[in-house]
DNA sequence: TATTGTTATACTCTATAACTATA
DNA sequence: TATAGTTATAGAGTATAACAATA
């Protein structure tokens, strides 16, 4: 029953980039509590799903490749991530998470407190249209997710 | 009429990273069209609603003030922005966006082709609901906007 | 005293190019 | 020859601390 109060697709850029910039900025500040910075969050994200090589981290992350050492670097220094020979080709590395790398990213994403109060707002039905959308517009994943 | 396939917090948490992801590498590309990065462009972004003083400038693009000055200096040089001094208090220099500064943020702003056209899949219901929900979740701007 | 903008410093991110070790 | 990962390099972003000018 609510009208339609006329969103035209300019008035919605500017509140995409408001509002993926306030996720951003609670992501980025949640990574900070754990002294990691917004990349190196990142890219534990991506590795909690499962180990990736380097190539593949760089691409996930749309970075150059020269870019992961650095990064991983790092987080292997703080031991969030090891490297790992693979068995099949010799020139791979793939990286995994350690358990305190789990640990770490597990509580950079509770502690999120702004989006996930946001979130906490929504009912299910909701939800699933703000999740309808959102995969509209950015169609991501032709892959399985 | 389509059923709720039961989307958890978790679940619109992960599209909320991979949207950000989308926009953020769509504009980020066409920014570096323009010679510029994601942080120079942002800041014409902010400026394109206005004059704004340094201090004011770090504020919203949520970074020390002390990087405003490189980042400034920068458009400075390209002559996309310009400092003026302040009437009213001779500590404050106002940025300002040159004509050449306003069309190239505009041109950015155009040329962000994935997200434009994923918002164009939408219709005129679809974008006030999106636009609602996107309202309640980040529920951004206390002040006037 | 407090604030604005700047500078100095150090660390991280970023891309490009060149290198190595595999394939 | 092609590819995976690294190194070297240079430019840019980032925060902290200290500073000059102004309030």
């Amino acid at each position: 029953m609510p009208g339609h109060p006329r969103v035209d697709t300019g008035q919605l850029m500017e509140l995409l980039s408001v509002s993926l910039g306030a996720y951003y900025g609670d992501f980025t500040a949640a990574a900070a509590d754990q002294r990691l910075t917004a990349s190196q969050a990142k890219t534990l994200s991506v590795l909690r799903r499962g180990p990736a090589a380097m190539r593949a981290l760089a691409g996930t992350l749309a970075c150059d490749a020269s870019n992961m050492t650095g990064i991983v670097d790092r987080l292997e220094k703080r031991g969030l991530v090891r490297r790992e020979a693979s068995p099949g080709d010799r020139r791979v590395k793939n990286v995994v998470l350690t358990p305190e790398g789990e640990r770490t990213i597990d509580a950079i994403r509770a502690s999120m407190h702004a989006t996930t109060a946001g979130l906490a707002t929504l009912d299910a039905e909701e939800r699933a249209t703000l999740h309808a959308l959102l995969s509209r517009v950015f169609a991501p994943t032709p892959e399985g997710d």
